[in-house]
DNA sequence: AACGGACGCAACCGCATAACT
DNA sequence: AAGTTATGCGGTTGCGTCCGT
């Protein structure tokens, strides 16, 4: 057997109107077989992985709001590196987008901690983080049984035991800037948050806590979606090929 | 204006787990 | 119950862009 060459790399703009309308047509499960009856020559995998980060309708785009940013760190310190969990309290925001954000800005605000407490005492224990002048914020959980300062009850289960560096810490600096941005109530955050930036024509309720599953796409929504982009036209940055 | 490093993000890979036969 | 396949997740990498020198 031959096997088709499966294409990799950068996906454009025709793979992803072709990956859309058959979404609408087939619905966002059996990626093998979408891959397979779009033409497409790409994994299951990669179709729902482009799909997932880059062509859900309900994505939200663009800077991590301080609200989303403050949730982040909030639910990190509980959970760690659960990514999909966390991307789940966070509406319109990917897994993957939230691990991006996580390794740049909180590499960045731990090495601005570090090297203000290396000023203040030289001797810190903030040294030993990392032999490597790293912050260890790849790998970090949080304090368990957390109930966060902004009132949020978050734990529901197993928290991560280990603890790299103070996730308070960090907080503290970044709150330093942001003081005044006080979250509302972890179910609030729909509304505190929206998800129509970039999807005006997606209704909020698209969004489903409940349920484990990332994003599902009710049937209003694929008829609204199938077979073109509504959203494209509104000049969003959905498709940048 | 050119260059190099840092940053941000999309995408891939490997493994784990769920679902199905 | 065991084997197989599909899906989900977390870690990592590659590359384009931005910014300072």
């Amino acid at each position: 057997m031959v096997q088709q060459e499966m294409r990799k790399g950068p996906w454009t703009e025709q793979e992803d109107i072709k990956l859309v309308s058959f979404v609408g047509l087939f619905g966002d499960r059996r990626w093998d077989f979408i891959a397979k009856v779009s033409g497409l020559h790409r994994t299951g995998k990669s179709c729902r992985l482009r799909w997932v980060n880059y062509l859900h309708p309900g994505l939200k785009r663009g800077k991590m709001t301080p609200q989303e940013e403050r949730l982040v760190v909030e639910l990190h310190s509980k959970w760690g590196n659960r990514w999909s969990r966390i991307a789940r309290k966070l509406p319109g925001r990917t897994d993957n987008e939230i691990k991006n954000y996580w390794r740049t800005h909180m590499r960045k605000k731990a090495q601005e901690k570090k090297r203000a407490a290396a000023t203040l005492s030289p001797s810190s224990p903030e040294s030993s983080k990392s032999s490597t002048g790293e912050e260890s914020f790849n790998d970090s959980g949080g304090p368990n049984d957390m109930v966060s300062s902004t009132g949020i009850q978050i734990g529901e289960d197993q928290a991560c035991e280990q603890e790299s560096y103070s996730m308070e810490d960090i907080w503290k600096d970044i709150s330093v800037s942001e003081e005044n941005n006080i979250l509302g109530p972890v179910f609030d955050v729909q509304s505190e948050l929206g998800c129509n930036l970039s999807c005006p024509l997606m209704p909020s309720p698209s969004w489903d806590y409940s349920s484990d599953s990332l994003w599902v796409m009710d049937e209003e929504e694929s008829k609204i979606f199938n077979p073109v982009f509504p959203f494209y036209e509104q000049g969003t940055p959905f498709l940048t090929g």
